[in-house]
DNA sequence: TTGATTCTGCAACCAGGTTGCAGCGATTTT
DNA sequence: AAAATCGCTGCAACCTGGTTGCAGAATCAA
């Protein structure tokens, strides 16, 4: 069995277990999120994915987030971005890190050892979710 | 002198000591940004001031954030929301809070008493602005 | 095989955000 | 005061990311 197989197979089994029919595109989909350094837009997909649609592809991740398979991060770029959640079973608060939205290279960084920092809120309201994101500048833009 | 008189002093006295001429829509602008009770969008200001343009509410607030008279947050509604920067002179990252964006009516709440928790960056990064938004129900929509 | 259901691609649409341009008013210069 | 200049504003058009309707293709069940 080859490495890829594999991946495809463990792919597979987490859309099963969360109750998400494993389609060809869906997995080609999923393998894409994996592959990725970092979170990515509908539009790195698209590029990514050339003979797949791009409302497909954009079905594809609300289905994904419905079902949590995925998570998505408001950088403030103006799109939004997509992460497989990576904590196994689950994709809670709790499972949430920080990111860094480069202003310059307009690449979006993940800092997955650094979980949100938890916070009390005031009497009444519900927590569901949380975005959390640095702006400044890479060490690579930084530089220059 | 009426209250209206003094506070528009006050705005005309803060611009001019960021640089932004004060005129008739920017202070128009400048006033509706204080009245609101939380974050505002443009549609909201467009709703708020009819007589004024779209573009140039746009136009303003550009202005206002690049003299930091306001900031801008993120709050994943789609549209961005803006607030008057409340420190003295300053606007700085120390100076952000945390914002509550309720999934149900979509307001965007501030915690003006809810400073951001510190973050210490890896290496090279260069931190400029920060956008910690949680997500979740309002108390008015969790009893519903 | 047939019929029902789901998935996908295409095209069109929508909304927020953004820009080009011309007119207007304020300001400065002569 | 008239002329030249400059910034501010409104209008209309545009762009882009996101979203939807629809019809054909694929999948599944009987």
């Amino acid at each position: 069995m080859k490495k890829q197989e594999i991946f495809s197979a463990e792919a597979e089994a987490r859309m099963n277990s969360r109750g998400v029919k494993p389609t060809a595109v869906r997995l080609l989909v999923f393998s894409a999120l994996h592959m990725a350094a970092r979170p990515v837009s509908v539009a790195d997909l698209e590029e990514a994915l050339q003979t797949v649609d791009k409302s497909t592809i954009f079905r594809t991740l609300t289905l994904f987030l419905e079902h949590h398979l995925i998570h998505g991060i408001e950088d403030g770029s103006g799109s939004v971005k997509y992460e497989l959640c990576h904590g196994e079973w689950d994709c809670s608060v709790r499972d949430m890190h920080l990111h860094f939205f480069c202003e310059c290279c307009h690449r979006t960084f993940c800092f997955r050892d650094m979980p949100i920092p938890e916070v009390e809120l005031p009497e009444g309201f519900a927590m569901h979710g949380v975005n959390f994101v640095i702006k400044g500048l890479c060490p690579e833009c930084a530089d220059k």
